[in-house]
DNA sequence: ATTTTTATTATACGCTTGTGCAATGGGCGG
DNA sequence: CCGCCCATTGCACAAGCGTATAATAAAAAT
């Protein structure tokens, strides 16, 4: 009988295909929709193929999510380590968390859809943490070189401390306006967060939001 | 052959222990663990019953959902309709939202499962739209409280924006907090909470923060 | 007591899931 | 151009899922 003519593939490239496909099923379907033939379709292969590049689908599926925390941190940690006057990079910083393609419906979809596996499976809640550090010891780098500029002085507790508050505040309003896309615009966002965190660090009004005042 | 023996129940105690039962399991198991089978065994009926109480699984899942967002929801509404000092109240709201029984293991693990349905489904999208627009009401309410006392003026506008930005501290804190919760202690998480609201607030140093200082 | 009602059990059914494995043929080394 | 290797297919399988439904017994009604 006749069998579908297929073509090979580095494995890497494989590999790299069926997590974009796994993403792509998780942000459409949810962790419930995305199946192995769900997926396999999705990367234009069949099923029993997902064996030979992982251990298995669970495998898979927190090499996506592994996958999914690089690309979402990966623009702070770029912006953190840019050359530059540390207030706009702060600035900079909070606004990629705050607008797509960090905050859109797709990765809501994706990081809700994960997130519920953390408290379930120690594999995931160690990516999780893994990630989470991480993106505070970069935020914390940026507060500390914002007191520096201004020469302010600031202890290693409070600045880890205000780390926290504000990857707090990001997160949670990250979650708010993507969550209900429909209620607040990005700007808006945005602005209250930048505004926000000019507070809570005690910097002067303008400091951040010099352009985006309303 | 011999039946198991069992007992009637109202329609509903029954109903309320299958959704005791649901959100039992799936915190326990996670959304994929939380099968019909073992809801009906942690709850001590057999399968078949769920369907008499709900039109399916689904329903019972989103009723479930709505039980934990009134129970996580309704502290804070309580708080804020207290008489009393609105500084205090709103202390007191902030530390309620940071502290057992809404900041621990369960409530995050249930938290968890449910929110990845929200980009999915519909009815359970209108259920975290509703709650989450009831708390923000809540909160604002209590900002103006404040805001009327130490007789500054404040416009919709600007309390409402107020608002979106503290709540979405609260929640990113306490999704911090409770998602990696053996990094901080309670009492460390909700002091910085308090100190970030002071300063979104212009509120002077020691108004919500009075005792918990560090 | 007896009858009626219906909450609950028990079982079966069809479907989907993740996985195991033999067959196959694409592409590279010789 | 051939022959080998292994990436890929195709299918079968057992397990578990949510659901449907007939039988049963608990409790209410008469």
């Amino acid at each position: 009988m006749s069998r579908r003519t297929y073509q090979r593939a580095p494995e890497a490239v494989r590999r790299d295909d069926l997590i974009t496909a796994t993403l792509d099923c998780v942000a459409e379907f949810g962790i419930a929709g995305a199946t192995v033939r769900q997926i396999a379709a999705r990367a234009g292969v069949t099923g029993g193929l997902i064996r030979h590049y992982f251990d298995g689908k669970d495998q898979m599926m927190q090499a996506a999510y592994r996958q999914l925390m690089s690309e979402m941190c990966a623009p702070s940690h770029a912006i953190a380590r840019e050359e530059g006057k540390a207030p706009d990079c702060l600035r900079r910083f909070i606004l990629a968390n705050l607008s797509p393609p960090i905050a859109d419906a797709r990765t809501i979809s994706l990081w809700a859809a994960f997130i519920g596996h953390i408290p379930i499976n120690p594999e995931f809640a160690s990516i999780h943490r893994e990630h989470y550090l991480a993106f505070l010891t970069s935020l914390e780098l940026l507060i500390v070189r914002c007191f520096e500029e201004f020469g302010r002085t600031i202890d290693p507790t409070h600045s880890r401390r205000l780390a926290v508050a504000i990857n707090g505040l990001i997160d949670g309003m990250w979650l708010e306006g993507s969550l209900i896309d429909d209620m607040f615009d990005t700007d808006e966002i945005a602005g209250m967060a930048l505004r926000s965190v000019e507070h809570m660090l005690e910097f002067a009004p303008g400091t951040l939001t010099a352009i985006a005042d309303s």
